[in-house]
DNA sequence: TAGTCTCCGATCAATAAGGTCGGAGTAAGA
DNA sequence: TCTTACTCCGACCTTATTGATCGGAGACTA
């Protein structure tokens, strides 16, 4: 449950190597091509291909056409959230229907919900959560401990 | 994204109300049928019955048949956790494929996966915000801030 | 003991995800 | 300048998961 798509998975990993790749002091800012990523994390071409066009269509990546070309990052990898990457991918964050109604459109169980409320709001922690965490904690060995607490640390009770 | 099946939605949406009967100061104790809860929330019946089904089967209720029958919280409200509910319905929770692997099967891009160990750091943060959540924090007006913070704490709009 | 109300398991339909195909644009190299 | 080959790009099809439904078996009350 709570699972996150293959997809937005491939997408995570695609970032994770460009960003490596054009911060490395082997070749830095180095364009990279899909079939690059593809072969070395074993996904499928076509698919991932897919995925790169809808995160240069969010302006996380840029893209570069022709021979040589291929893709780069649009900002900086600490400028660049996991939520962003994710809502690319697979739409805006809710772990509920109801959580971005429009105005007008409920659910059928909106007059009598009581878990509304408590679940928007472990909602607003997971965004919160993945807010605040970007593509350099995912780099490198960026002790990760120092992103996710005092979340993590146990929640007071 | 993240999103939670409507399943587990009438799960919680049950649960609570079954919890919310049972400690009511009208008829404490009562039992609690199917259609009365599908009635309450406009939600279908027959798989509303089928939730319940699997919420008795992990011992999170029992059943009594026959008339007069239905649904008793098996547990006390404090000591039902949304974590149990949710996986209950939906399996164990993980947000990747990855997340439960036993040994000898591992996804394609394991060898060369950066984002498996960050992954599973936010993963543990949304357990542990799940499990330390009761079905009793979901009831009446539990002020739910004191057991999200200081996570939720900033988001308050 | 009869009747009715309940839970229970197997089955079908709708939606979303995963994956694939051919076309258009662009820059390098002759 | 022109050709060529490599790239990105958009629409399409297939598969899997979720949502919803039906009929049957068991159990308690009267």
């Amino acid at each position: 449950m709570l699972k996150i798509s293959k997809k937005a998975d491939y997408a995570l990993m695609a970032l994770q190597h460009i960003a490596t790749v054009q911060s490395g002091d082997v070749t830095p800012g180095r364009v990279v091509n899909t079939k690059e990523i593809a072969e070395e994390y074993n996904i499928p071409l076509e698919l991932l291909a897919k995925v790169l066009q809808t995160l240069a269509k969010n302006a996380l990546i840029e893209s570069h056409n022709g021979p040589k070309g291929g893709y780069l990052l649009a900002r900086r990898a600490h400028q660049i959230t996991i939520a962003q990457i994710l809502e690319s991918i697979e739409g805006p964050l809710g772990i509920t229907d109801c959580s971005h109604e429009k105005d007008g459109e409920f659910c059928m169980q909106r007059e009598n919900c009581h878990i509304r409320t408590p679940l928007l709001k472990v909602q607003d922690s997971i965004a919160q959560l993945l807010n605040n965490m970007t593509l350099q904690d995912m780099m490198g060995g960026t002790p990760l401990i120092t992103i996710l607490s005092p979340t993590a640390q146990g929640v007071e009770r």
